[in-house]
Order: structure tokens, then C-alpha cells, then sequence
DNA sequence: GTCGTTTTCGGAAACGTTTCCGATAGTTTA
DNA sequence: TAAACTATCGGAAACGTTTCCGAAAACGAC
């Protein structure tokens, strides 16, 4: 009954299995097979966002002269440039970016991974990033970790799947193993590290002055007649704590204090941690008369803690913070703080990382410090003759 | 001088132009034009990000096979699919989501327009379309626009080139007209609404209780005796400005209040808007008892503007906002406001969006409204029996 | 007019993947 | 045991762009 679409024969046609559910045939005659189709549908084309080789159907040249035109190829008639620039406007073309990079083998888009944007140091630090790479003419693409390492390598995954150029990562205070980050530079990924780095890993990074800013933020309590400072610290493997701590303690060896270990308490960054740590020292028989935490919003919390607890500030315990946020200005009594400029911190990374992009071979790894600056309120001025100047 | 690379003649070979930069020969023999190439380099493969034809070179098969063992194919042996899996893993191999989009037509992102990261609403909804993005497998392209019409037109241009599946917009303050919008409506690009929306354009939309935000605020000043009511509005042309100070004239009018239009102010959410909006109203020979700011962080200003001209709070002057952040409980004295909960926002227009993007052609656009909270603290409780409960 | 030159364009490969369309061997059914 | 079927694979087209290579026409100088 079917006659084979090779030899027209029709005696010799057989049927021959199902292939997908639909019917297939065999042709004895000129050993042909063959499936049916129910019928070639009227192909309705689709709506869909001009190419380059609409362009060209429309003026009857080949789609490789519409991208010369539209690249500014110095071979091609200027005349048809504008007569296809023209019908580009008229049709709203705008070209595939993903046949772009697909063909020219980069996306001209970064990722960022941080480990959370509702954190305002992350989002200034990604409105910096966001700044200097659409300058460059680069997209960005932004992953949250979650402060988890599983999710983090996700991220990764994620981003090299997309094809990014580069990586500019803050790692979550989980992290503790860095195999992710170096299977891709081994690949030869750009990355540059901001924030929380680590040190097991050769990229170029970007950071604050944990130590120096530990060490004036004490120096600063220690002027103030402070003694016995307590430190609320960030998880043990978390690199910027331990240098934090550094300076923390550098501070206090240098004016001849003794570091007590009942005073350094590791914390998640979380309310509950804080609060817990204030309860453990207040409980102790050599109470703390001042507190550093190394994260502002533990600082905010223990001011808010000490205010429920009717304890004076700074008469009784004094308390200055790591980061600098406007809260810490408005809050009473406001909040000693060493500010990071996160903005700024985001727009280096992002200048180090295209650099790196551009220079791939070339590119020699460096770390860059920003600057922070210490800024004196209430919350730690015992004495009160030195109000916003340094100690 | 030089052998036809055809038919190996010598002496029939004449020089013809050069074709960039490269000498062109002509051989009359075999009427062959050719270039002469200095020599083909040494073919020095690069390292690169494997690919499927490298693993189906390993096995030697085909890389359709490869590509049906990654994709949970049916057809492909069990075996087969193992050792193809066993190779992909151990040249880690991640594919190549460029020719993936290209092929399959669809890229599985969405494209955000914001006006600033920076702004913690803006964090919240970022969070929550991350959140409800990554569950579904779709990634998430973040743009600002950093609240200039021209920037958020060239975002939209950006993200369609990058050929995102769909777009979350929230408009600038300066967006006026909506052109570029509906451009892309046209073409079929799914796009939601959210906060900053807009209804001269047929979209789904996320918005808040604008409306009875602005009423419940405007209630509870009048039950606290307020009676003379100032609304520091934004830009006229936003909508939820209008619709904000619509809220507050139904709720005047219903408490028999008449409106007085130098009580409204139209500014740009700015500081210096504020304090010059303030200034005014304390000019005035009727001032204001108490003001009403549509945006939060204008509330925290005018608190502080207010402190500044020892003005008490709330007894010569009651402040309440819209928009809640953490601040405004830390502040002295603490913010009466309207609380939104960006991160549900978030979430719900991501939902929508994706929803858009899977019924493409069923698809019917609706408008959905997050409550809000009013949540009621010192900055207006002239009377003090009812704290932190709805008037 | 001849020959080398320049300008301008078309064809085709390549980027990495998916998918359509067959093809083969083995397996079941009648 | 032949016919019908299933399981499994390869080849090639397609997605939209850029770019390499070559061709033709126009141009210029002698």
C-alpha cells in the first residue's frame, strides 16, 4: 500500500518496526528504509528576534557581508553598510550573544560569588564590581553561596558551565577546602579573590586592613584606659578572623597586655553566638570592660544586649566593630567602627580580574590592600577629649 | 619562482595583488588563484574546557551517543552510558551552556533590572528571585539602572542580546515612557512587573499595599491626634509615589480632614530633598503635626533633621514611613512604618515570571499584591496606649 | 591594453550541543 | 523461520555568528 520515496515501487514495500512510534518501512526493491511521517505541518515560522540572516534575506547578500557591516569591517562598500545598518534598525536587530562567545570563545561576562547580597559590604561590593566591568563593556553574573561550601562549588560549576571569563570570589565561612577554585585555575580561569581569600591558592587578591585595622581599633580602646578587651571572632578557619585576631593581639602585646584566652570566642556571625558570648563573659569573675567584634552587626547586637542588660556604655564596657555601616552612626550611643570602603574594594577586583582576562599569559598575581579608616563614637570614648580622631 | 599549489607548475605563475596583506598568485596553467601562508604553525592545541567530542574521541564514538548518555537518554545502552559518564567525570567535563541556549532556543536565565543593589529593599527582592530562580534551574542576570531611564534602556538591550528567557523590571524613577518595554512585550520576551510598575503596559505584577499602606499609616497618626498630616512624596510621574499619596488623601478625607497641597511634597527621594522639604514645612504659619515619608530611609533623615532642630519627637511631631528596615527599630526614637517584605516580593515575581516563561502562549498576565504590616513605634505614639498594635 | 593592485563580496568552516533521521544487529512473534 | 520489532548507535543538520579563503570587478600605471 505505501510506495517507497526512492523508486516509487510499491509491490516490494514492507513494514519494518517502529522507530520513535512512528511506522517504518522497507523497500526490497531498491533496499531503502524509510519511516512515514504523518505530514510535513505548513511551517508556521515563529516570531522570533532578527538575525543577521533575516538582514541579509531581506537585501539579498550573504549573511557574512551584514556581519562585516555590522562590525566595522574595513572591507565593505560604505554604502551597504548603511543600507544594512539601516534594516538592522528597521528590524531591531540585536545580535546573539550567544553566538558570539560560542564562536569567538568568550562571554565578556565575570561571575561573582559572595556569600550573601542582602549583606550591605556585599552589595556595595558588587555595585563597585558592576560599575567597573559594564565600563569595560562586561556583563555580570552574581551567585550567593549561602555562606555554604556545597552551594559555593555549585556556583563555580554554574559559572564555568556558563562560560564566564573570570571569577571573583568571597568565600562562605564554611569553606575550608579550596579544590574547586584551583581545578578551574588550573584550567586556566581567571579568578581573583576579594574579602575572604585564602592563601593555599595563586590568584590576585583583593583586601582590607584586617590586621592594622585589629590593631588600631584596640590601640584606639587601649588610649580610652580599656584593659581587658574581649574579642567576638568569626569561625577559626575564616582567614580574615585569624588576621583580625592578629591584629587584635599584636595590639595588646605591644602595650604589655596579656592575652586571655577566655576572652577570644569563636562565633558564626550569628545573634544567638553573640549574645551567648556576652553571657559567658559577663559571667566571668575578671569581667571584660571592652568588646571587639569583628563583624558590625555583632557590634550593633551586643550594644542592643547591653542596653537590655542595663550595662553602661561606654562607662562600663566599651565596644568598637570591624566594618562600618550607617546604622552605626544613627544607633545610641553610636558605634566605634574601622570602616572598609566595600564600593571600592569592588571596583579594584573587578579592574584586577579584566586585567587578568586581558593579560591571560602575562598576568602575574598580586594582592592589594584597601585602606580603611577608624572612625571614633561614643560607643568606646570613656575620656572624652578625642571624638572623631584617630587614637 | 613558485609551484602552483595545484598542478605544481612553475613558470605560469604570476604574482596578482595582495589579498591582506598576503601575496596572491595566479597560475595560468590551471587558472588557480591561491595565497601564499608563511607556514602553517606547528597546531598548538590549546588547554581548554573539555568537550563532548572529547570524550567520544576517548571512547571512540560518536558524540551524539555522548550527548544522549548526558542527557538520560532512553536510547543508549546501560553500559555505555556508565563508561561515558566515568569519562566525562574524570576530564570534568561541564557543558557548554552557550551552544546548549543556542541550540535549544532557550538559555534558562532571567534578567533583573533594578534601580540600585545598594538599596535593601532591592537586596531583599534580589534574594528572593535568586532563591525561587535556582530551585526552578534558572540562572539570574543582574542589572542596575541606577535610576536613569537611558541606563535601564540600554540594560534591556543587554539582557536581550544576552537572549534571557524573561525579565523582572523595576523602574527607575526617571522612566516616563515605556517604549523599550513594550518592544520586547511584542516580541514575546515574558516580562513581570515588580514594586516600580507601570500600567500603561499588559504585564503580569508584583506590587505592594501601596494604597492601604499609606491609608493605615494615615489612620494611625489621625487616631493619635495628628491632625495636620505632611506626605514627602516622590517623583510625580511613579506610580507608587501616586498611588501612595492616594492612599493618604482617601484616608484624610474619610476622617474629614481637608487636603492641603503645600502638606505634599514632591522630591527625589534624596537627603537634601528631604531636610529642604522639612525646612519649608517648618516655615510654613500652619506647620505641619506630624509627616509621612513614602520612602523609609526619608523617614530615618527627617528623624535625624528633626533631632538637629531639637524638635521633639513625637510630641511636636509625629514620623511614620513606608518601607521597614532594621534600622528603623534601632533608631531613636524607634520609626513607625509600613512594613513590605521584599524577599516574598521577590519571590513571588520570580514565581510569576517562570510560570510566563513555561505557558508562554496560555499565559494570562494578573497582578498580585504582597501585604504589608504597619508597624507601630515611638516616633508616632503621642498617646502611649498602643504600642505595637495596629490603630 | 596589459598587468599588478585594490575593493568588495560570497561560500564555507568553525564554535559545542541537541536532535532528527536513518541503519544495524539482535529479539520476539506468529 | 520469516516477518515484525526493539535497542542502540552514527551521521548530519541546525542554532547564529565570525572569519578564513578565495573570486570577481574595478582601478591604476606603464
Amino acid at each position: 500500500m505505501t510506495t517507497c520515496i526512492k523508486c516509487g515501487n510499491v509491490e516490494n514495500v514492507v513494514r519494518s518496526g517502529f522507530v520513535r512510534g512512528k511506522q517504518r518501512m522497507f523497500c526490497k526493491a531498491c533496499n531503502l528504509y524509510f519511516t512515514i511521517t504523518p505530514h510535513n505541518h505548513l511551517t508556521t515560522k515563529k516570531p522570533h528576534q532578527t538575525t543577521i540572516i533575516d538582514i541579509a534575506k531581506v537585501l539579498g547578500i550573504s549573511p557574512s557581508t551584514v556581519s562585516r557591516a555590522l562590525n566595522n569591517s574595513t572591507e565593505i562598500n560604505e554604502n551597504t553598510r548603511q543600507e544594512i545598518l539601516r534594516v538592522a534598525n528597521e528590524l531591531d536587530y540585536r545580535p546573539n550573544f550567544l553566538a558570539q562567545s560560542l564562536n569567538r570563545g568568550e562571554t565578556h561576562t565575570i561571575g561573582v560569588i559572595i556569600p550573601d547580597i542582602q549583606r550591605p559590604f556585599f552589595a556595595g561590593v558588587v555595585a563597585g564590581i558592576q560599575k567597573v566591568a559594564t565600563e569595560a563593556g562586561y556583563r555580570v553574573m552574581i551567585c550567593q553561596s549561602n555562606e555554604s561550601h556545597h552551594t559555593e562549588t555549585l556556583n563555580v560549576q554554574a559559572l564555568v558551565t556558563s562560560r564566564v571569563d573570570g571569577l571573583l570570589i568571597s568565600h562562605s565561612k564554611e569553606t575550608n577546602s579550596f579544590e574547586h577554585v584551583k581545578l578551574q585555575l588550573k584550567k586556566g580561569l581567571p579568578i581573583v579573590h576579594f574579602d575572604r581569600v585564602c592563601n593555599e591558592v595563586d590568584t590576585a587578591k583583593v583586601i582590607q586592613e584586617d590586621f592594622s585595622g585589629g590593631f588600631a581599633l584596640i590601640e584606639h580602646l587601649i588610649s580610652q584606659g580599656y584593659k581587658r578587651i574581649a574579642i567576638l571572632a568569626g569561625p577559626a578557619d575564616l582567614l580574615i578572623s585569624k588576621t583580625r585576631i592578629d591584629g587584635y593581639k599584636a595590639a595588646l602585646e605591644k602595650h604589655g597586655i596579656e592575652v586571655d584566652e577566655d576572652l577570644i570566642y569563636h562565633s558564626n556571625f550569628s545573634k544567638e553566638e553573640s549574645v551567648k558570648a556576652l553571657d559567658y563573659w559577663l559571667s566571668l569573675p575578671q569581667k571584660p570592660d571592652s568588646i571587639f567584634t569583628i563583624h558590625y552587626a555583632n557590634g550593633i547586637e551586643m550594644i542592643m544586649a547591653l542596653k537590655e542588660r542595663n550595662v553602661r556604655i561606654p562607662e562600663e564596657i566599651g565596644i568598637v566593630a570591624f566594618g562600618d555601616e550607617l546604622i552605626a552612626s544613627l544607633i545610641e550611643p553610636s558605634l566605634t567602627t574601622f570602616h572598609q570602603f566595600p564600593f571600592k574594594i569592588g571596583e579594584t577586583a573587578a579592574g584586577i580580574l579584566i586585567e587578568n582576562i586581558i593579560n591571560k599569559e602575562s598576568f602575574v598575581p598580586y594582592t592589594k590592600v584597601i585602606e580603611g579608616e577608624l572612625i571614633i563614637r561614643k560607643s568606646s570614648l570613656k575620656t572624652n577629649r578625642k571624638y572623631n580622631q584617630q587614637a
